[in-house]
DNA sequence: CTTGACCTTCCAGTTACTGGAAACCCTAGG
DNA sequence: CCTAGGGTTTCCAGTAACTGGAAGGTCAAG
């Protein structure tokens, strides 16, 4: 199959998929007219990237989720440990969104808003702050 | 004051300072001897981009609230029409996070993370699988 | 035989820096 | 006066993971 219909099936843009080619994720064989020849196994492991992807893993856990997904003599736990990882990171980015959420509304909740230039948002800027932490 | 300093008071590096100059957001003076020479209000702009970045405004958004900061005539409507929508894409990311943290936690929660290669996370990646939302 | 949809490669741009190399400048110590 | 160090300069390259676009080859339909 055509690289469009590899698109199609997978999910993931033929852009996303030559590229993934050039890194060596996939490595589909070629018609005679130079175009590329899906495999249903090619089709399969661009499916387990674009699933791994939506959740967030790099191209270098991909890479490793990859091999251990062929290993059939892996062990869960280097697939856990791996994740593992990842959810620490993404805990890690939440909680920095979350304060940075919390003091921009806080901000946006000082400023009027209206045509008048005095704004806590800019003075914030300015000026600096204590953290918001500070209850009490 | 060099660079060193400006970076010390501003809170950035002095790669980044050099950065900030090339893309146009500080134009500090010259020493005779081509050493950036900054003021008192460069180094004031400096701290004012890296609150700003801090709190995850893009470069683009900075450049906005620079030049608002330095309108007298600025409305703070415009000022808080920028946050908000930094904000609703923040709310965005975390949302988004939150969905990748449920599934991945729930996953490794059924992985026995054990010597055997039996593992829920591969097969997820493997075949796929219905929302987590499917309460019921 | 032409048109339009696909496909190919290659180059460039995105975001916001960061690392490193080669070389210049300045100051303090000997 | 020389040197050693630390700070500074510019420039080039690399990061993550694509994405857009140009120029051109291929294929099936009409």
């Amino acid at each position: 199959m055509n690289i469009g219909e590899a698109a199609a099936r997978s999910g993931l843009p033929p852009k996303t998929i030559r590229y993934y080619e050039e890194i060596g994720l996939v490595n589909p064989a070629r018609d005679t007219n130079g175009y590329r020849a899906f495999r249903e196994s090619d089709v399969h492991k661009l499916s387990f990237l674009e699933r791994a992807r939506a959740l967030g893993f790099t191209i270098g856990d991909c890479r490793a989720l990859l091999s251990l997904w062929e290993d059939d003599s892996r062990a869960s736990a280097d697939v856990k440990a791996i994740a593992r990882e990842h959810l620490a990171e993404i805990d890690a980015k939440i909680s920095s969104l979350r304060q940075m959420r919390k003091t921009l509304d806080d901000l946006i909740g000082k400023c009027a808003g209206d045509d008048r230039p005095e704004c806590p948002i800019i003075e914030r800027f300015a000026h600096g702050a204590e953290p918001v932490t500070e209850t009490r």
